[in-house]
DNA sequence: TAAATAGTGTCTATCAGACAATATATA
DNA sequence: TATATATTGTCTGATAGACACTATTTA
């Protein structure tokens, strides 16, 4: 059978892994996970979280990245999407390689205090977001990521994700700001482009944090917000 | 060292192909390459084309993409983007495989008359667009390519990419209908809107068709055709 | 001059952002 | 009651789509 001829041609199997750029927010900056590499190559230096595809236990890439999130990190991603695949003969002295990426977003309230420590804080103001220079292509990667966040928080929901279970409005509006860089002064304007999304719905309860002012309402996503974000948008 | 090591525990390695949906129009449709193939697995079958990742003459997955337009289709595609990368044990009967899938537009004028016998028309309103069943999950693939395609053609410029170097107004608007599927019944609107856009301008011919009306004068594409286009939209 | 599409100009409903006013908690 | 933010309501400039009108070619 001729799939057999091709395999006895056999072409040089590429590396096959996978990276997950894993965001989430502390004190309202925009943070990223990164770890620090204990074996070559690039011994030391910080990259993205990843590893090899296993290809007994994985169904797809996906499922591997998820494992990653999973074992290394003890992290269940309330977002995953798949970001890109980089590939190059240069990007690893190890050989030719490609790595699927993917974009996760995780609810700080979901994070283990353990795990805080190993999120970086993203500086948009500064050469490489304020980040040092990673292992592989993984400075280039977080350009990549970057973009996408901020387009798709212009226009999804994707920065409801970001959010605790339940949240007031005007935090909800400086997470926006922070993801798209978009100052919006006005709150009232805010307010109604999200109510009428229906992407949020009111709780019912109040902020209770004991502030000298007019408590808020706390609201929560609803079920819409994933079907509203699903809408093809790439 | 010990990336040696790793080496030596060595994880199997999968499969890496490319594949590529290159579209074109013919007839005012809109038409995808699909070629017959001539081995297994799925002997017989129409299939996207695309091939193995060749390591030594590939610098990356576009490279390797480019090469099987190039080498297999003799084509130089217009436009070309990463799609996706699809991936899993049962895809492939051959093993676990990963696929980096390339999303490529071809100007109808740029094709050799061979070629366009191995475009197929693509029917919006039947299963699986009126193709049959195809190998591997191609159909999936291209179904995740339309709904690129059409999502990027609202926003975008994409859908000029498909005109010959030469186009009327009328034109370009039956091609952007038929791309989104809205159909704008108004030529002065979409003119408008394409000229505010700065992406066409005149060439100060007139298209000499001999039709028994006014005739249309004939726009292309500006530089910023793709500058415009180059803003992160994913 | 009839027909058909090309191309220009204008009107209007809609909406995003600006702004004003009111509400409600604590100090 | 002063203060600060929450929340509601209104105003307005920009614009996308609707529509009316003029232009220009062949039959």
């Amino acid at each position: 059978m001729s799939y057999e001829i091709t395999a006895e041609i056999g072409f040089e199997r590429p590396i096959l892994t996978v990276d997950v750029v894993c965001f989430t927010l502390i004190n309202q900056q925009l943070h990223i996970l990164l770890l620090q590499r204990n074996q070559e190559p690039f011994d030391g230096k910080l990259a993205l979280p990843g590893g090899y595809i296993h290809v007994q236990e994985d169904a797809g890439a996906e499922d591997a990245a998820r494992r990653v999130a999973r074992d290394k990190l003890s992290i269940d991603p309330t977002y995953l999407e798949q970001l890109c695949t980089v590939s190059g003969r240069e990007r690893d002295p190890r050989g030719w390689s490609a790595s699927v990426v993917y974009l996760a977003v995780v609810t700080p309230s979901r994070l283990r205090s353990k795990r805080v420590q190993e999120f970086y804080p993203i500086n948009d103001d500064t050469t490489l977001y304020g980040l040092p220079e990673l292992a592989f292509d993984h400075n280039d990667i977080i350009e990549m990521a970057m973009q996408r966040l901020r387009s798709k928080s212009i226009y999804s929901s994707l920065p409801l994700f970001f959010m605790p279970s339940k949240f007031t409005m005007s935090e909800l509006q400086q997470v926006y700001a922070a993801m798209t860089g978009v100052r919006r002064t006005n709150p009232s304007n805010f307010r109604r482009q999200i109510v009428d999304q229906g992407i949020v719905e009111p709780t019912g309860e109040m902020d209770r944090r004991m502030v000298s002012h007019r408590p808020a309402e706390l609201f929560r996503r609803t079920q819409r917000t994933l079907r509203y974000f699903d809408r093809e948008i790439g």
